[in-house]
DNA sequence: CTGTGAATGTGAGAACTTTAACAGGAAGGG
DNA sequence: CCCTTCCTGTTAAAGTTCTCACATTCACAG
């Protein structure tokens, strides 16, 4: 049984390995990961063990071998098919931050407001919200974005699993009946700012 | 010793109640407001009990009082104050949506172009990146958010740092020296959808 | 070919978090 | 005034995650 943190930092150290390469380093040493990370060398290590023994002895890992194997891990390997409900604010901004990363694909967006239909915000088209359902059925999706008002958070999800989308990350909260099979994650600001002033505060002490 | 997921559920227990208020519901139950946020009732009883008994045995919790009780512990019954570093397009939406939340206080906000200065999201006032230091000496903050390119991160840290800031939410990952008594967290989107993309796959099986 | 140095992989155990079960006490009915 | 009901607060156990220490093994030098 793999820890869900472990996962979490593996997309950690993906990062801080390509940045390694992009300087031109090719051999990763646990210790120095784990302090770019922020964990412990041998956290690190147990992380990467959990999948085989990836490393050489004595050397360290080998950076290009350890993207390739983490991003085999992760399944970002290959495009990961995505689509975005809500084009507000917050929406088109994670829309175009979306588009830059490479293993992401965009397949739509969709809004309420009928005046942003048709529209564009880099290469992805704008959609009626309507069209959801239809949408899915001719362009599967594995995961939905959604960053609209709580309330209509609900609807959105239950088209988005009849339309075959395992994974969806929201970022209103919402007491939302979750289908059982699909993975529901929140993300609100707020919250993470009410922790990390907790942790703040205490840190002070 | 109190869990730092029992903090994060405070956060996400306050907000259900909040609406459970709003629907005029003045009793709580432990068993619905897990059934609410998806935890399990003798967790939420856990949580609560670190801080004392807010209870009716056979009745539940006072809505009201437990929503004060919350905001107390998570420090949230006084305004926190907040600079924000970047005004771009997941900084202005990020601004918008932090001015509809009451206790957050937005002291202002700083950009590195010069074409934003003096311009307003909201209520709050652009300024340039290079008053930060000054403007925390004469308005002390206790946390920013940071949404710029990683390269600048570092700097606009040690800024923070120096003019009294704790707590640092940064959304760009970077590689940190991170000053001795400074909480610093990071939220980025792609590493969450990866991470969300990871249990979808697991639990299709 | 052998010895040395260096960093991985791992197993035991410590620390932390969650669950389960139940003792205890408040409210309300008779 | 007592009894029943119900849900909290708590304790012990189960489960999970992380750390520490060290045996292992690889690369390279002599």
């Amino acid at each position: 049984m793999i820890p869900e943190a472990t996962i979490r930092r593996l997309s950690v150290y993906l990062r801080c390995l390509r940045r390694a390469k992009a300087r031109g380093e090719d051999m990763a040493l646990s210790s120095l990961l784990a302090h770019r990370c922020g964990v412990s060398a041998s956290l690190v290590r147990k992380d990467l063990s959990y999948f085989g023994g990836f490393g050489i002895k004595g050397k360290g890992y080998r950076v290009d071998e350890l993207i390739r194997s983490i991003e085999g891990i992760l399944g970002i390997d290959r495009p990961i098919r995505v689509v975005q409900i809500g084009v507000g604010n917050l929406g088109s901004a994670i829309l175009r931050y979306l588009q830059q990363v490479p293993y992401f694909k965009i397949l739509a967006a969709f809004d309420i407001d009928e005046r942003k239909w048709g529209k564009r915000v880099g290469e992805v088209e704008i959609r009626s919200c309507g069209e959801l359902g239809e949408f899915l059925r001719e362009n599967p999706a594995e995961l939905g974005v959604i960053s609209i008002p709580p309330d209509g958070v609900q609807d959105v999800i239950d088209t988005l699993w009849r339309g075959g989308v395992k994974g969806v990350m929201s970022f209103a909260l919402a007491e939302i009946d979750v289908p059982e099979g699909m993975v529901l994650q929140f993300v609100d600001i707020a919250s993470e700012l009410e922790f990390l002033y907790y942790k703040a505060k205490k840190q002070k002490k």
